[in-house]
DNA sequence: ATGAAAGCGCTAACAT
DNA sequence: ATGTTAGCGCTTTCAT
């Protein structure tokens, strides 16, 4: 007779030492043992201890901490949700400053990560049941999209979430920086050097923070007394071939910009390319901005002048945030952080004077 | 008096929907619901799985997925140990490479990732245990260290085990690329150009890829009938900064290399850096040869002469291994692919005709 | 001081 | 066709 147990020993896992076998070996009941390993509320005689732990050495016991989850309902588990369904997913610097920030963090804090890749289902409602399975004690979302109703959903049922990135919503704590006054800084020190026609590369428009940015770029202008006008703002889908094409498109324009505000440091990266692959110089002939402060556009000549964004603090707190929700505490504050401008080789005054 | 139960219910998680309560609203038996559900041996009248679906979207019942692991053994999850034990740990290239394939391919076979990355442990009993502790199927070691033993631990236990680079053990599959072949290539790409005195800057020497690439160098050196002293090997950490120091260290030679053989391409960045901050030109200069081909290589200018190492699609090689040998097929064979050498702009002839 | 037993939510064998 | 029940390995209450 094929006993499920017998299944199972024969062809999944090995069956590995329980409490019970170290109970019976020595005779006494499970729960002493449990006791004497863990030191619950109940005291063991130091005698019946060091057996129990001698005996659980010799079979090599481990506690499996599925079991215990079901009883605890504690996971030590922190589930990440990444910004985007597309492949080669860790090549976004965003991302990866992101996870070094959560994945330090969660080291201090004992927590594993359970990363969250499989987007074939790529409505809220699926990801959010993925999610609300038990696996997970809390969850991050990183720079969720718009209308990403999974958030809501995890929130609603009441599971801790929080986003790094994104926007505010409703007891939902979300980490961010100051998306508008970082590009506000850019375009103003694209003024100072006296430009006049400036043009935004503008990131994935269903993600919050690309929209936030294409906003304070159109307002900057405004302010300035200056035309933003739509030819000047052009999709780059916020990785490098993206703002290679979208450079592209504002070269052909009849009338070029001589500045480009770009919604991230590797669409600068792209949009560099492009200029260079034309046969002009940045930034004699093209001054480039970008946005985040990744390594890259430290190394990438001639130097991109970008504001630091200080992902990986931030994506820091967001752990910290979700774990005191999930230890019962008060839902923390948002929290936005200032950005700095950071000025390099890309930028420069431009070849016409314009004033 | 407050149960366990009411003590969860209260300050921890939302109690959810189960299959008991599913079966009280209708009356029947938890059983038929489950079946209902999720259409196991046993057939269920349309009309009654009807409306147990129903209900179920009512209530929102969603499965509990540790329960459901309980029992069937399998989690759906599968482990990932990241190389070393150092913060900012999606900072590393290689990394990035491997998580992409591994990602990707876990995606498809509707796996999910923990990523462990508590390393406060850092011996391999810790890390073992915490990996056995029933939460995954298998395990993807990425570049496990020399002798970690945790790999040999978690293997004889008999979980399904895997590597991404290292070096190949009994009844451990690895997945990784012919090390010395590559560094062959690329000391006799220097010899070729007329290069003698050709360092080499290894990585981390308690990685197996490290050892072997820089055994490599010394053998192309001993072929070629050239020296490779000793103080032409310097250590540099597989980071750009551990590139930077050890260039330095080459110039302070009395008889500097002409040529630098580094073991991956972080590590050439920086000792491009380093030649370039004493005004030296490169590859007029210094020729510089680097390893792994990561984005990066091509960016930094002159663009790093590197070998192409396919670390993503072996990483999606080794996802697909743990999968077959978590369903119980037999364990795959180990794979070495092969390298291509990419020759960019910073390798050329010496200055000085040295032949 | 410690054994027995009740579950956690689910699956699957066993009955009916 | 479907209800009852025995666990999975563990924690924790209850009883002794």
């Amino acid at each position: 007779m094929i006993t499920s147990e017998t299944f199972r020993e024969t062809f999944l896992k090995p069956m590995a030492t329980t409490l019970k076998d170290i109970a019976r070996k020595l005779n006494i009941s499970v729960s002493t043992v449990s006791y004497a390993l863990n030191g619950g509320s109940r005291s063991v005689p130091e005698k019946v201890r060091l057996a129990v732990i001698e005996v659980a050495r010799e079979m090599n016991y481990r506690p499996n901490r599925i079991a215990r989850s079901m009883i605890t309902g504690r996971n030590h588990v922190i589930g990440v949700v990444p910004p985007e369904m597309y492949d080669n997913l860790f090549l976004s610097p965003y991302l990866q400053l992101a996870l070094n920030g959560i994945t330090n963090e969660a080291g201090h804090l004992h927590q594993d990560l359970l990363i969250y890749t499989r987007y074939s289902e790529t409505d809220g409602h699926a990801i959010a049941d993925t999610i609300l399975d038990g696996r997970v004690d809390g969850v991050i979302f990183i720079s969720p999209h718009v209308g990403q109703t999974a958030v809501r959903r995890i929130s609603d049922f009441g599971l801790p979430c929080v986003t790094v990135g994104g926007v505010d919503q409703e007891g939902i704590p979300s980490f961010r920086v100051d998306n508008s006054g970082g590009i506000s800084m850019l375009v103003r020190h694209l003024l100072d050097l006296g430009h006049r026609r400036i043009a935004h590369i503008a990131g994935l428009l269903n993600m919050d923070d690309a929209i936030v940015r294409l906003q304070a770029y159109q307002n900057a202008m405004l302010q300035a007394g200056l035309p933003a006008p739509d030819e000047y703002v052009v999709k780059g889908r916020f990785d490098i071939a993206g703002g290679f094409r979208a450079m592209n498109e504002l070269l052909d324009l009849p009338t070029p910009p001589t500045a480009v505000c770009c919604a991230n440091d590797e669409m600068a990266i792209g949009a560099i390319q492009a200029v260079l692959a034309r046969g002009l110089k940045v930034p004699d002939d093209m001054s480039v901005t970008g946005f985040d402060m990744t390594p890259n556009s430290e190394v990438v000549p001639p130097g991109i002048t970008t504001v630091r964004q200080p992902i990986t603090e931030l994506a820091g707190e967001a752990m910290q945030a979700v774990f005191q929700m999930i230890e019962g505490k008060e839902c923390p504050p948002s929290k936005v952080l200032p950005t700095e401008l950071i000025v390099r080789g890309s930028t420069s005054r431009p070849k016409e004077d314009l004033s």
